[in-house]
DNA sequence: TGTACATCAGTGAACGCGCGTTCACTGATGTAC
DNA sequence: TGTACATCAGTGAACGCGCGTTCACTGATGTAC
C-alpha cells in the first residue's frame, strides 16, 4: 500500500533501481552515482543508504535485474527451442536485448563480475545454464553439448558486442537479425554429429 | 636525443601513454585520470595538456595503441593463415591478448567508439579488414567470405569476453587455448561450401 | 477506541577527496644573424 | 663564435564540481495494551 506522504516514499528501493537504469542509459556507467540516483528519485542524497549498503550494491542490483530481464526476453523469443531456427530466434533476442539496453548490457558483461554479490553470480549462472539447456534440447545427440553450448553463446555474445560497438552494421533491427540468423545457421550447417542428431530427433 | 634535465622530460607523450596503460591495468578504466597519469610520469598535473587536448584524447590514444598491438600479436601468431588450424592459432592469440590486457581490451571494445577520434576509428577498421583478409585467404572459395569473416570474428570476440568475465574457465592458458581451438574447429567442421573450398585450395 | 512508545525511513549538514581544466608564469632549448 | 630572441615544454596556484559516506537528527508509521 503506497503512502501519499512525500516523507515516506513508498518504494524507494524500486525507485532507485529505476532511476539507476535511466541514468545508466542516459549517461553511461560513469553517470551512475548514488547522489544522481537520489536526485532523480526526488530524495535526499543519503536516503538510498536505507536500501543499499553502498554504490557497489546498487550497481550489482541493477546488473542482476538485467540478467533476469535478459532471461525473460530469451524465454519469450521461444519457450522451448528445438531446431536451429528456434535457436536462431533466441539468438536474435539476445542481440536485440544488448542493442536495446546498451549501457545495461555493458554493465552486466563489460565489468569484472563482483564475486561477492550472490545475486549477481546466481543470475549469470542462470543464463549460462539456460543456454546449456537450450542447446541440449535442440541437439540431444551432439557429441558434447557443453562445448557446443559454449560456442553458441560465444558467437551470439560476440555478435552482440560487435554490433554494440559499431563494428557491424546495426542501422535497422532487420539487418541485425539477418546477420545473427546467418551466423547461427553457418554454425549449424555444420558438424555431422549434430546433423545426425537433428535428423534423429 | 633525450634530455637529462628534469624540466624537459624528453618524451612525455610516450611516458603518459605508458603510465596510462599501467593505471588502466591496475585500477581499471576508472583509475585512468589525467592527474594520476601526470603523477605517475613524475610531472605536474597540467603537463600532459601539452600533449593531449583532454582526457578523452589520451584514452583514445591508449585504445588506438591497443588496436595496433593486437594486430601485431595476431600477425605474429601466424603471418599468413591458410588453413583452419592456422586460423585457430590466430584466434587463440586474440583471446590471449584480451586475457593478458583485460582493462585495455575492455577500453578498446567495451566503450562506445568515439567517432571523432580518427586514430581510433582507423585502428578498428584495420582489425576488421585484417580478419576479412585472413578468412578470404584461408577460404577463397567460400560463398560469402564477408559474412563468414563476421561470424569468425564474433565467435572469437565472444570467447574473449566470456573468458574475461569469468563466465568460462580461464584458469590456465592451455584450457583457454583448447576451448578456442575447439570452438573454431566446430565452426569449420562445417558448411559444404567451405569444405569444398578447403578441398579445392 | 485511545494512547505510549518502538521502529522505520527519511533529512540535511558536513567531511575529505580527486577530478578536469584555466591561467599566468618561467626555465630550457634552438635558431637567425 | 656569441648573442638576442622566439618558441617550446614545463610549473603551480586556483577554480568549481560532484562524489561517497558519516552522523545526529526527526517526522511518520504501526503496534501493544
Amino acid at each position: 500500500m503506497p503512502q501519499n506522504s512525500a516523507y515516506h516514499h513508498g518504494d524507494l528501493r524500486a525507485a532507485c533501481l529505476r532511476a539507476a537504469r535511466e541514468l545508466l542509459e542516459e549517461d553511461g556507467s560513469a553517470g551512475l552515482s548514488l547522489r544522481a540516483v537520489a536526485r532523480r528519485a526526488g530524495v535526499s542524497a543519503t536516503a538510498p543508504y536505507r536500501h543499499y549498503a553502498d554504490r557497489e550494491a546498487l550497481v550489482s542490483a541493477v546488473a542482476a535485474e538485467g540478467y533476469r530481464e535478459l532471461a525473460q526476453d530469451l524465454a519469450a523469443a521461444h519457450p522451448a527451442p528445438s531446431t536451429p531456427d528456434d535457436l536462431a530466434a533466441v539468438a536474435v533476442a539476445y542481440v536485440r536485448f544488448a542493442l536495446d539496453h546498451p549501457a545495461l548490457f555493458r554493465a552486466m558483461f563489460a565489468e569484472p563480475c563482483d564475486p561477492t554479490s550472490e545475486e549477481r553470480v546466481a543470475a549469470t549462472a542462470a543464463i549460462s545454464q539456460y543456454v546449456q539447456g537450450i542447446v541440449r534440447d535442440a541437439f540431444p545427440g551432439a557429441d558434447d553439448t557443453g562445448a557446443l553450448a559454449t560456442t553458441v553463446w560465444a558467437l551470439v555474445h560476440g555478435l552482440a558486442f560487435l554490433h554494440l560497438d559499431g563494428k557491424l552494421d546495426a542501422s535497422t533491427p532487420e539487418i541485425v537479425a539477418d546477420q545473427v540468423r546467418s551466423s547461427v545457421s553457418a554454425l549449424f550447417t555444420v558438424s555431422p554429429a549434430i546433423q545426425g542428431a537433428t535428423a534423429a530427433g
